[in-house]
DNA sequence: CAGATGACAAGAT
DNA sequence: AATCTTGCCATCT
């Protein structure tokens, strides 16, 4: 697995009508200053689970879209108005969608063993 | 190895 | 507020 498990297994972990930014994503999955791969593992991975990646934005509380997306732009702001959140000017409120995750996880961003000198 | 890219983020202008 | 620039680094070519 040349991609990063982590970061599926975090954005996972966001609850129904919550989203979470790449940086938040980041450092929950021991990326801590790496969103960029956090985007990049979702965007090459973009696994056909049950990833619910778009509930990860950005940190300015839009929704990225690229060119070659899945057709449609807005299918990632469609997914999260579908989950009950509202999007003003393009954008949601962070302060009050921004997924809080739980200690627990928290508590185990210090014990993320990065690689094994095997 | 070297050059370029990207679903980001924070700072400066 | 919008744009430009730098930082970061895995991945692609």
């Amino acid at each position: 697995m040349s991609c990063y498990p982590r970061i599926y297994d975090i954005v996972r972990q966001i609850p129904h009508g919550k989203v979470a930014t790449y940086g938040q994503v980041a450092e929950l999955a021991g990326l801590f200053g790496k969103p960029r791969v956090v985007g990049y593992a979702l965007y090459r991975g973009a696994p056909e689970q049950e990833i619910p990646w778009h509930r990860v934005i950005n940190a300015k509380g839009e929704v990225s879209r690229s060119a070659f997306r899945d057709g449609s732009d807005d299918l990632q702001q469609l997914l999260l108005e579908s989950e009950g959140i509202v999007f003003e000017l393009g954008k949601l409120s962070l302060a009050q969608y921004r997924w809080q995750p739980p200690r627990s996880l928290l508590a185990q961003i210090q014990q993320i063993p990065k690689s094994d000198p095997g």
